[in-house]
DNA sequence: GCCACATTCAACCGTTTGGTTGACGATTAT
DNA sequence: ATAATCGTCAACCAAACGGTTGAATGTGGC
């Protein structure tokens, strides 16, 4: 089959995991500081990180103590082929974009904001 | 969250379901022959369609006792919308294409060879 | 009317998933 | 040395998933 394929698709599937690979997007970031804007633990963080390395959509690097953790778009990528097949090749143009955006940052807000009680505001900016 | 998004990524993450959405790329089907390559029960296919279509991927008209299922881009076209933004924005150029074509050919092996003692070769055509 | 066919429903089962808590090994700071 | 911090591991839990079987429903053909 195609494991690789599964893995990615089901590693995007959780709200949490796209939130943080939206954060990873501006720039690279260590485990901790990852977990800080989610209600979970960061035990339960760690997992969705595994997750997306498994699914190869990050790579982590231990520096001293702190594990950081970076985008890797290969995978994705991939996928994204993949998924064009179905669209009729069509370019993405930036009304799209603009979408994208906008379901991002709800997708932030979601996945963030039962923890927001003293959280800050990665929405506005 | 993005509810729908979630189901969209969450359906694909299943090799069997993306092996459908490749059948269904040819030609609209009847769920029976949906079935068919597949080693599975048909009740399991057609929960199977059912995820699919609560993810807006296929869409199902009954004309007299058989359902009809046919391909519904757009939902997909979202996804892959969300997904080019982390992919940089670069085209899919066509020797992209031709390994998307040969995943889907491995896909459709793998999810339907178990059943394939007395299957028809989709791979050959 | 009756039988065969196409599809779904319902109940069940084992495995995976997403989360928790608490203990633990590394590393840095005091 | 000791303490605080970073991150993972292990065990556990409830819920969802992917599959099965068997009964039920709806439709078409004879």
């Amino acid at each position: 089959m195609s494991p690789a394929l599964d893995r990615v698709f089901a590693a995007l599937a959780d709200p949490t995991r796209r939130a943080i690979l939206a954060m990873l997007l501006e720039d690279d970031m260590a485990v901790t500081d990852i977990a800080q804007p989610f209600a979970q633990s960061l035990a339960a963080i760690s997992k969705h990180l595994g997750v997306l390395v498994a699914a190869g959509l990050i790579s982590q690097e231990r520096r001293g103590r702190i594990v950081w953790c970076k985008l890797d778009p290969d995978a994705l990528r991939a996928a994204s082929v993949w998924m064009q097949g179905f669209g009729q090749f069509e370019p993405v143009d930036l009304d799209d974009f603009e979408t994208f955006i906008a379901a991002q940052l709800a997708d932030l807000d979601d996945a963030a904001t039962p923890a927001c009680d003293h959280a800050p505001d990665l929405r506005a900016e």
